[in-house]
DNA sequence: AAGTGGTCTAGACCACAGG
DNA sequence: CTGTGGTCTAGACCACTTC
């Protein structure tokens, strides 16, 4: 192996990352098996494997029991990550801001109801409606909670303390949010709800909307908070993977 | 070791996280030698590794030569990550937009300018105004792309093809963004830049701003785009690691 | 049945960071 | 110098999946 310096299986992972690159494999072909690769580089499989594995973590190949290792991208993925280490750097609420629920009521969802929650027409959803204060009670932003109709108790636990209500559904339900997916737009406070938040009619706000699906992909929660245009400023950060 | 049907290396790496859980280890205390690890579950240092490397990826462990293996966390790290693969899922553009310069000009930071774009009062910057249409023409948002006055040159590249301007700034200059810092806000449209994008003045708007940063945190490049809101919404996915 | 990747053993030497 | 984690060897058996 040429020059010395960095470590076998570096060595060999970019040996064959560049191999990759130059189409001596393409998307799609096996790479030799471990032992191949083992006696062709005359090392170790475990050195294959420790190299392999650099390569898998780029995204270049898939490895399969009896299948092989099969090449999956001509070159690196270039990954942009974004971690959120915990559930309140997500939702970005300062502390002391509790959410007070205003009103709750059940419906069947009609065709355009269930094209925005996203779930099948006619299934029964509670609709929680709540407010959210800051510590010297002024408000934050309304926020709309729609639940299947079987959770409709969480709205009892809403409030008691800062748990997000994805979090009560955790805690009283059998169920596990695994994906949340969020969108962010721009709007105009309607004149009824720019009374609740104290800000002029038809002023301009933030609108979140985030849908909370367990592994299945079922629907667990989905909430939309409209927040006045000045009072919020929705923030992260990415970085790459090189 | 209690029940059988897992894996070695996972029923000893549930075993340490319950320790861990337990108290028997604190946050910062150092876990026994690998070596030692190995005899105490008489098993081979290797399957210990493969222990400690699943526990270090829940991020409850650090693992340093010679310091050894040490307590950060009591409890696995529920992380949620976004990945963005490719830097088109960032910015969300539909193909076929493009971005078209207006106008370019040098200016030196001010206090404001300097806290707003995140870095020193004085430094020479240029602000290159520019507008994004759509395949028929009609615009899409107004972006303000600031570089450093080094990198002033990069504006004779912006629109030629659909390449964002930080890509262009890796190009054309030696230079790589490791990191991307956004914000999202709404607001207001001014009455002249109303015209520009063919909406009512003061109509609702979204902003983003977006911050490219290299490896050693120095800014290379801030933008500001502002979309009439009925034109865009952002929108990403999350999930959790467990 | 056969061949692949996944797990595991029992060693060895090296690189790094303290004392 | 010493002890730690990091790398590496040369084997072995197992689990899975396709034939």
């Amino acid at each position: 192996m040429k020059s010395a310096n960095s470590l076998l299986y570096q060595r060999i992972a970019q040996n064959l990352i560049d191999d990759i690159g130059k189409g001596v494999w393409r998307v799609g072909d096996q790479l030799p098996s471990e032992e191949q690769l083992a006696s062709r580089y005359k090392v170790s499989r475990f050195t294959i494997r420790s190299a392999l594995n650099r390569i898998q973590s780029k995204g270049m190949i898939s490895r399969r029991r009896r299948l092989g290792t099969t090449v999956q991208n001509e070159r690196p993925l270039e990954t942009m990550v974004q971690e959120v280490r915990t559930v309140d750097e997500l939702f970005q609420y300062p502390e002391g801001t509790r959410l007070k629920v205003l009103r709750a009521s059940n419906f069947s969802t009609d065709v355009s109801v269930a094209n925005f929650l996203g779930c099948a027409v006619g299934s029964k959803w509670t609709k929680i409606e709540t407010i959210r204060l800051s510590q010297n009670r002024s408000p934050v932003c309304l926020t709309e909670i729609y639940v299947p109709e079987a959770y409709k108790s969480v709205k009892d636990h809403i409030g008691k303390d800062s748990t997000p209500a994805f979090k009560l559904l955790e805690r009283h339900f059998q169920v596990v949010a695994q994906e949340i997916n969020a969108e962010i737009s721009a709007g105009n406070i309607t004149s009824a709800r720019s009374k609740q938040l104290h800000v002029e009619p038809d002023s301009a706000s933030l609108i979140l909307i985030r849908r909370y699906r367990n592994a299945a992909g079922e629907l667990l929660e989905v909430s939309t908070s409209e927040h006045p245009a000045s009072r919020f400023t929705y923030s992260f950060n990415l970085n790459y993977r090189r």
